[in-house]
DNA sequence: CCACTGACGAGTG
DNA sequence: GCACTCGCCAGTG
């Protein structure tokens, strides 16, 4: 994408993750072709408008759970919420089993 | 220009 | 499985 908007080449990707599945940071970033930058996704993250369409929710980090936002907001609470939502399962320590859970992109995904 | 920070990840003990 | 360290890059003071 444009020089300007490395960002919209995250949320293109954010975009794809279906329903009821999860990706990580680390996977979202090297979808996007950017591997290693995952602290870049969560700055994407951390940009994006309120009320956006992105599936944002869908991004949890490698432990697979819900990171809190530095501002200390209640977005990690709000993730849960949606996540639940969606018949995602969370254990005893607020985690989701990434293993059943994580999106698996096919065809022209990979 | 330098130092610090951050919705992270992988490696180590 | 958990706590700590280092590496990454962009934004900010």
């Amino acid at each position: 994408m444009s020089g300007a908007g490395r960002f919209q080449t995250i949320y293109a990707v954010i975009a794809r993750i279906p329903r009821g599945r999860v990706a990580t940071y680390g996977q979202v970033a090297r979808l996007a072709g950017i591997p290693g930058r995952a602290r870049l996704v969560g700055f994407a993250m951390a940009a994006l408008p309120d009320g956006t369409r992105v599936p944002w929710h869908r991004v949890v980090n490698a432990q697979g759970r819900c990171s809190p936002r530095g501002d200390g907001g209640p977005g990690h609470m709000v993730q849960r919420l949606l996540l639940r939502r969606e018949n995602v399962r969370f254990d005893r320590g607020e985690r989701i089993a990434l293993e059943r859970y994580r999106w698996k992109p096919r065809g022209a995904g990979s």
